[in-house]
Formats: structure tokens, sequence, C-alpha cells
DNA sequence: AACAATGTTCAGTC
DNA sequence: GGACTGAACATTGT
């Protein structure tokens, strides 16, 4: 789930943590958390507190203080492929993530997930807990983590960035879109929708297209971004549900085509993204 | 059993 | 060196 609305919504839900007392980490998980050793995260973060959450593109990161009131280190989380945040309080509970926009999620972080797929763990003072809950293990906790690398995020490019840094190169569009050196924030699904939303193709050389295309494709963008965001994921796109085999394009009616592109699963449809 | 999965990274090629 | 491609990563669901 984790492209950027899904990113922006847990980031959200870790400013719930922000000024508690932090008095355990887990931070066993050395997959997730590599290249640290168990215990290092642990280390420099207990008796400390998260004091800002940050977010660009799929990339979140906290500023901390220690239990001395310094500049602690910064707190590097990305969710993956499919990672989910947990926050819960004595009195409350928050969780980031598809399809738990309407449940209760007292009860979901209680009860309805294996708690062997918690990969991170803050457990705070007043008895609640900041945890990453990620089945496929491919998140990442890290201290101090690079993120000079990312494109502006996709939320904030300008019509002139956008321009420039998706209209060149020869590679097919869909994979500028999703390089997050170029713009940061949009995955597999977003990209998609975005091009099918503008009527572009995804193999279309990225450095062919014209400034009307480039500008179609932002303002694609940007109304896809206020509409998952409001709608609670990427997945509520209106092209996302024809991504099966047979489906066909909820404007048109024509087959949906599907291949790879740019790595990764693509579907377009055969008549308007010709 | 084989394959795909809303992501990133690294090795290899041009 | 830069641009680009495909495999690998860990794990689950179909």
């Amino acid at each position: 789930m984790p492209e950027l609305p899904e990113v922006e919504n847990a980031r959200q839900v870790v400013e719930k943590a922000v000024g508690r007392r932090i008095v355990e980490v887990d931070d066993t998980d050395t997959f997730v958390c590599r290249p640290h050793p168990p215990g290092e995260i642990a280390a420099v973060l207990t008796g400390g507190r998260l004091t800002a959450a940050h977010r660009r593109g799929k990339s979140m990161w906290c500023e901390t203080e220690t239990a001395s009131g310094a500049e602690g280190p910064t707190l590097g989380i990305h969710l993956g492929m499919g990672g989910r945040i947990y926050v819960t309080s004595p009195t409350s509970a928050e969780v980031s993530g598809e399809g738990y926009s309407g449940g209760d999620p007292f009860l979901l972080a209680g009860t309805s997930d294996k708690p062997q797929w918690t990969r991170f763990r803050l457990r705070f003072a007043d008895g609640g807990e900041l945890s990453l809950f990620d089945k496929r293990r491919l998140g990442r906790v890290r201290l101090e983590p690079e993120i000079d690398a990312l494109g502006p995020d996709a939320e904030l490019i300008t019509r002139e960035e956008f321009r420039t840094r998706v209209g060149r190169g020869t590679a097919p569009v869909k994979a500028r879109l999703l390089d997050q050196a170029v713009l940061a924030g949009i995955g597999n699904l977003l990209a998609d929708e975005v091009l099918w939303q503008a009527k572009i193709s995804p193999r279309r050389p990225a450095g062919e297209l014209s400034l009307g295309e480039l500008d179609r494709l932002k303002d694609a963008l940007a109304a896809a971004l206020v509409s998952a965001i409001a709608q609670g994921g990427v997945h509520t796109g209106e092209v996302i549900s024809s991504r099966k085999r047979d489906a066909t394009c909820p404007r048109c009616g024509a087959p949906m085509e599907r291949a790879t592109v740019g790595g990764r699963t693509t579907w377009w449809c055969s008549q308007e993204q010709g």
C-alpha cells in the first residue's frame, strides 16, 4: 500500500507519538534495521523522545531529542512494499494503511494481525507504543537516512520542475515517474492511474512528450494525490480496479493491456493510451 | 508449484 | 560517468 498518500497518512499517525518518553526499543530485526546491529538504535533512542515527523515522497524521518534534552539522531522509517504504522496509547490507538480507515484501530492493533509481523517498536513511558508492522519485511528503519538523493516531493513539485525533470531521457515515461530521484512519492499504482487519467502510453519515451502532455500528466498527478489522500489510499484510483485479466477501460470500454514497463506490471487502455 | 505483490538497491550493459 | 535494465532482496497470498 505505501505510496505518497499512504505514507502521508502514516506520518500523521507517527505524529501522535511525538513528545512521549521512549522507555524501550525493539530493533532486533536485522534486515529491517540494517545496517545497524541489534541494540544500536535502542542505545541512542532509549530515554529520549521524538520531536517531529517529516516526509518526502515515500520516506519518513523523525527528529529526536536525547534524555538530557540535547539534539538526538534522526530516525528514518520507510514502509517498503507493505508496511503500516501503529501508534497506541492507554486510551486510544491509530493505524495507518489500506483498509484501516473504517475499523476500530484499537481492536485492529490488538488482535487482527500476527505479532511476529511487527518489525520495530518503540515503547513509551505512558504505556503506549509505536510499531512498524510489515509482513513482507521490506520496510526499513535506520538512523540518519539519506534523503538528499530524493527528487522533489510529488505533492510540492512545480509545473516548471515537472516539465524539466520528467520530460527527458529515452526511458519510458512510466519508468521516469517511478524514479524517486526524479520526483519522490509515485509508486506503481499511482503511475498507472495518472498515465491513464492523462491518456498517455506508459511506454512513450519521456523525452518525446510535448509540453502539453507533460502538463496534463502534472495536473493528473495533482488531482490523483488529492483524491487518494481524501479517500484513504492509491487503491481508490479509478483505473486501479481494472488491473486484472480481461478488464476493460472504465472510460471507453476498450480492453486493458498488460505488460512489464519500467520493471513493474503495468496496465493501460489499449485504445486511449495507444 | 509457480508467479505476482502499492519498493529499493545493486550489478551489469550500452 | 550517465542512463538504463533486470535481478535480488524477504515473505505472503493466489
